[in-house]
DNA sequence: CTCCTCGACTCAGAAACGTTATG
DNA sequence: CCATAACGTTTCTGAGTCGAGGA
């Protein structure tokens, strides 16, 4: 599987002290380290604790009361990141979402400076439509500032709501007659629906998802359930079945496709806006609000990542009559497509969506909702982004608890005081149970026994865990992380007497742990460490590596090794560019050209120089200068080769997107001097509208 | 009270698509 | 100047988190 392959370790580049190499093929844990002192005699419920199987038994668990000893602390955390030193702060008041409640309307002033950027960078382009250039910018002067507006209900999501309805995809094209499906050499006319069932895997005969048994027998068995009496009577295999016509149709399709003609694209771009025009706005409390998905998903083959058991499902189209709308009582109600009717039309001002189907893989809703522009979107982002900021306040009493719970006399303590622990120090994800019908990856609570390795010695340190999972997506999760004895003592105590597939946490669950940390502080969940831990190490990247003297473009490099420390924290990960092998040694080419040239430079330069001194002078200067332009290049060539190499598998952009305050970048820029949209592209700026327009210089996270 | 299911929302990488750099 | 490759952006939809509410 290709995501697991990825090549792993790119967590220890940032985690705080992880090691190099090592091998997997270290015992669990040393034999001499089997009785290494935990269990003292008086303590409850330390043996067999095999409670969580990975089976089911999950369910099930004993409740004892908390008896948490009051034990002396471990010393104060030197491991912990060293992000989390507390910095003089300056929380203002007027720009917390949840401290404003009250006064409804008392509408903060704050300077509009952001959006006069977008309009320079605009300009540039003046020979697109001048009509279009004016809509954008009346566009932009009528943006609705919501957060101007203070704070709005936490239940009450709006108060008037209007949309078209979802935009249903186009109808099934049969295929012409001259393209065929072949069942065992003959070929045979396939009944429209069965027919479009097949062009589903027609289309995917080169990627690898069809070579995979799961995936092929998912589809078959549904794809028979589709098919007519007579076409089940006489399709019986799949490895009888000929798409490849059919795929060569449709390669040679696209391939028409791409080579269109200017104005037969222009066209299609026309139509596609238009389409947006119609579907792609709402209105929510009297302002035009972008919707993130109009479009409803058409039908199709289900490809789940990583080795999903349900790959392969045929996807069924949406009818109308599956869809739920969502809108205002008084608002138009969208109207269905001709001759059918909606399944359901509520007005629940309750909830954000504008209209929802059950998809038939796992039978669970989805949703059309606003895009990230929205104020229904914004506002919810900026409050997260508060809940951290508030973690950060009590981030040092909440870490001295999880280690007063090392030591707990209770295994449910000892637990959850190592999982917190591990979320805080490896931003990992909470880690709910799953069901069998989904891919096996795992989270913090439901790591199991099999994907940690225990160390006592490693590449010259001290209690090291070595993690190895699939995370979300099927990420693969490696690292090697040295950890407090207290946290290996007890690792080691977790996982005696339990098999690789037992949960490591057996005692606790997300529900709980977060029943926790909600006591800790209101509003705090296993995710906010996350985003808490994300934004801080941001702040601090980015203090310790801007300094005065850069260029703007040393700048932007800084912001995005900040940026890619925090993508390394978060695990984000992405497959290593198709052609990147390519095109890294193509750079590297092209180093060692321009290291040549410039060799030949520098001999050129010196035998005129014996020759006629004076005539040469302009030369010299010239081809100097040349010399100094191509060694510029070289570094700047070498340069972009490292930044490439190291982005290699990263992905910069969840963490920008999801994790890192907006307020510190802008902020950032504001005090560096570097324009906002070097950092943030229009989807970025529009989404992060109310950090730009009110973060001034001196915000700290 | 706890467990369990469901619903709604955030977060995730791949692929499609569009733009810019390069040769 | 054009063709193509590289790169950045947008779309797509799957995969998590977490709270609510009923048994």
């Amino acid at each position: 599987m290709k995501q697991s392959d990825r090549p792993s370790g790119v967590s220890s580049a940032v985690q705080c002290e992880a090691g190099g190499g090592g091998t997997h093929e270290d015992v669990k844990v040393d034999p001499d380290e089997r009785n290494d002192g935990q269990q003292k005699p008086g303590s409850p419920e330390i043996n067999n604790n095999k409670e969580k199987t990975r089976s089911k038994s999950s369910k099930q668990r004993h409740n004892h009361k908390e008896r948490t000893a009051d034990v002396k602390l471990c010393g104060e955390d030197e491991n912990l990141c060293e992000s989390v030193q507390v910095k003089k702060r300056r929380v203002k008041d007027e720009e917390s979402p949840e401290k404003h409640d009250k006064n409804q309307s008392s509408g903060r002033k704050r300077k509009k400076t952001s959006s006069e950027h977008e309009k320079a960078e605009k300009n540039k382009k003046t020979k697109k439509d001048g009509d279009q250039e004016k809509k954008k910018k009346a566009e932009e002067s009528d943006k609705w500032k919501w957060w101007e507006e203070g704070k709005s209900s936490d239940t009450q999501k709006w108060s008037s709501l209007e949309h078209k309805g979802p935009y249903f995809p186009p109808e099934y094209e049969p295929l012409p007659d001259n393209i065929c499906f072949y069942y065992d050499g003959q070929p045979m006319k396939l009944s429209p629906a069965t027919e479009e069932i097949v062009t589903f895997y027609a289309k995917m005969l080169d990627h690898e998802y069809t070579s995979k048994e799961v995936f092929q027998n998912n589809f078959f068995s549904d794809w028979k359930e589709e098919m007519t009496k007579e076409e089940r009577k006489l399709i019986k295999m799949l490895s009888k079945c000929d798409f490849s016509q059919i795929h060569k149709y449709f390669v040679e399709k696209s391939e028409e496709r791409k080579n269109m003609t200017k104005e037969e694209k222009q066209v299609l771009k026309e139509e596609a806006s238009r389409l947006m025009e119609e579907y792609g706005f709402c209105l929510l409390d009297g302002h035009r609000e972008k919707i993130g998905n109009f479009k409803l998903e058409p039908p199709g083959l289900f490809r789940g990542r990583g080795e999903h058991p349900k790959m392969g499902k045929l996807k069924k189209r949406i009818q109308p009559e599956d869809v739920t709308i969502n809108c205002s009582q008084d608002s138009k109600i969208p109207a269905p497509p001709a001759g059918h009717h909606w399944k359901r039309v509520q007005h629940d001002n309750t909830v954000t969506w504008l209209a929802s189907w059950l998809e038939n893989i796992h039978g669970r809703p989805k949703y059309i909702m606003l895009n990230p522009s929205s104020k229904l979107k914004g506002e919810k982002d900026w409050q997260k982004y508060e809940t951290a900021r508030r973690l950060k306040m009590k981030v040092d009493s909440i870490r001295k608890q999880y280690r007063r719970d090392w030591t707990s006399r209770e295994m449910k303590s000892r637990q959850r005081g190592v999982a917190i622990y591990f979320i805080d120090k490896l931003a990992l994800r909470a880690g709910n149970e799953k069901d069998d019908e989904s891919a096996d990856t795992v989270g913090c609570c439901s790591l199991r026994v099999e994907h940690i390795t225990l160390h006592r010695r490693l590449d010259g340190q001290e209690h090291v865990v070595e993690f190895d999972f699939l995370g979300k997506d099927s990420i693969r999760y490696y690292n090697k992380v040295p950890v407090e004895k207290q946290v290996f003592k007890n690792l080691k105590l977790f996982i005696k007497h339990k098999d690789p597939e037992d949960d490591l946490f057996d005692r606790i669950t997300t529900v709980k742990l977060n029943k926790t940390l909600n006591e800790c502080m209101p509003g705090l969940t296993a995710k906010v460490f996350r985003t808490f831990n994300a934004s801080t190490t941001l702040q601090d990247q980015l203090n310790k590596l801007t300094t005065g003297g850069m260029t703007v473009e040393e700048k932007i490099l800084s912001y995005n090794r900040a940026n890619r420390a925090v993508a390394i924290l978060c695990n984000h990960q992405r497959a290593a560019p198709k052609t990147f092998e390519k095109s890294m040694q193509l750079l590297q080419e092209k180093a060692v050209r321009n290291n040549h040239s410039d060799d030949g430079n520098r001999r050129a330069t010196s035998s005129r120089l014996d020759s006629r001194v004076t005539r040469c002078l302009m030369l010299l200067e010239k081809k100097e200068k040349a010399v100094q332009r191509l060694s510029e290049q070289l570094k700047k060539l070498q340069l972009q080769e490292t930044d490439r190499e190291e982005n290699k598998v990263i992905a910069l952009g969840t963490s920008k997107l999801n994790y890192l305050d907006p307020r510190i970048s802008v902020a950032w820029c504001k005090k560096h001097q570097v324009p906002v949209e070097k950092i943030y592209n229009k989807t970025q700026r529009d989404k992060f509208a109310w950090a730009i327009d009110m973060t001034d210089e001196n915000f700290q996270f």
